[in-house]
DNA sequence: ACCGATGGGTTGACATTGTCAACTAGATAG
DNA sequence: CTATCTAGTTGACAATGTCAACCCATCGGT
């Protein structure tokens, strides 16, 4: 197999994307350097430049591709008839919750202020789906309001979650109990 | 008036606060470096190292006082006999969400993860007073749920708010209605 | 088959920044 | 009055983001 210029030149900036989600995941934003990046893609401290034009180009090339895949899974979970709605809604609502858990740094990393325009649309893309699933349970001129309360709520619980302020031991309860708190209430609609 | 060694220490840290808090607000997190700190108080760029560990246990200190502050106004909020207990609830929410909206760098600061021990008291002591309102309105069994869920809210419509994703035109909602929702879903209790 | 151009990649250099060690000097305790 | 303490200063250093100059393999046109 041959491989063109640009098919390697793309390969080098899927490493550099690689590299610094790695990073970030393992050591937090601290641990990503340009200079690290470079070597655990297998280039030099420079090369970055060639793709992105500063290190914050990077960083806003992960977090538009973490929330492309979430919107992907959302697409998908949107078009599936044999799931019922309600069980749509609480697997999105999982997806964040477990980027949020499982990927800490990079779910702060999708929310840092202010996204930049492809960050937006990235994340602007998995609305649509979301809101359909809404609307099959709470009726199409409701859906948007309660689609900002249930994301901005799961919002909320993730980042309380992560900085210590949300435990059970001070709140007596947790980000299920919350959620289905929250769901429950909607449910009474 | 004489001023001992002391004093002018405390007046020191004092002004390193302020400009570290000053930077912030300002010019964001890359403008806060301890060379600028110290220039803005007043003396050198090594001086903040006799208050402070290191630069992060000065940004520690910064987002603990701001805990404090509107600790402060919610125990004051609470032992208010006049004002009904709805109105105590909105003004501690108001208070939030007027910090996330005019010093949106301090609001991030103070939800940094994760927030070290002093953070987390200072920002535990408005618990109190915050349950305590919720207790008259919803019961004391539930004014932990309730309160959890309001406060997870918030920081999630105040995240979502700064980082552009919610916005007017495309949820057909703001942060005011979908709190009324929020309160009005919990009024029906 | 040659040749100039293009663009990915490297390296040297520089400014900025956090941090430490050595040092100074004014206040304080005895 | 002296010894001590400590806030504050300054020099130095390593890490890092970034730019400019350079190299060279590839590619399109002749």
């Amino acid at each position: 197999m041959v491989i063109s210029r640009v098919e390697s030149a793309a390969a080098t900036r899927r490493s550099l994307l690689d590299a610094a989600a790695g990073l970030l995941d393992e050591g937090g934003p601290e641990a990503v350097t340009l200079r690290e990046v470079g070597a655990r893609a297998g280039v030099s401290r420079g090369a970055p430049y060639r793709h992105f034009v500063d290190k914050g180009d990077l960083l806003t090339a992960v977090a538009a591709e973490a929330w492309d895949r979430l919107a992907d899974r959302a697409v998908e979970l949107a078009a599936d008839p044999l799931t019922p709605a309600e069980e749509k809604l609480r697997k999105m609502l999982a997806g964040l919750l477990a980027v949020g858990r499982e990927q800490p740094h990079l779910y702060r990393l999708m929310h840092q202020a202010p996204a930049g325009d492809e960050v937006l649309r990235a994340a602007s893309r998995s609305q649509g789906p979301f809101v359909a699933v809404l609307s099959d349970l709470v009726g199409e001129d409701q859906a948007h309001r309660y689609g900002a309360l249930l994301l901005t709520s799961v919002h909320g619980i993730i980042g309380m979650e992560a900085s210590g302020q949300l435990t059970a031991d001070k709140w007596h309860t947790d980000a299920d109990d919350i959620l289905t708190l929250l769901t429950g209430m909607i449910g009474d609609r």
